[in-house]
DNA sequence: AAGGTGACTAACA
DNA sequence: ATGTTAGCCACCT
């Protein structure tokens, strides 16, 4: 199982109303720097699978696709469409970390 | 086979 | 406190 693999599993788990950060999913592939490469396979990924894509952002709580077909306008709708509060911020869609963030304590690590 | 590319982050100035 | 910079590392060309 590829690192992409284990991104998308990982992926699936995150539930409906709740978001979690690239470095937070990265860490819990016990790859913590991967964070990057995190975003990248949910860039590059198909469309058409099955994957919750929207309830990954930054660790800022910031949405930063730069993806058309996954827009962030898109992303916000949805993740408003399960019960997460997102709002504008800065000329972007923002939703609270601290409320919304699955299982924070898990981002030790470092 | 080597270098480029990020939906990122944490550290610094 | 805010803006910049430089590591990050799996995959693609």
């Amino acid at each position: 199982m590829n690192f992409f693999d284990q991104v998308y599993n990982l992926t699936k788990k995150i539930p409906a109303g709740r978001v979690a950060s690239y470095g937070q999913l990265a860490a819990l592939i016990s790859t913590p720097r991967a964070a990057r490469i995190v975003g990248w396979c949910l860039h590059q990924m198909d469309t058409d699978a099955d994957i919750p894509w929207h309830r990954v952002i930054n660790s800022k709580g910031y949405i930063t696709t730069t993806c058309e077909d996954h827009s962030a306008d898109v992303q916000a709708k949805l993740l408003r469409k399960e019960g997460v509060k997102v709002s504008r911020k800065d000329e972007l869609w923002w939703v609270d970390m601290k409320k919304f963030q699955l299982n924070p304590k898990l981002k030790v690590v470092s």
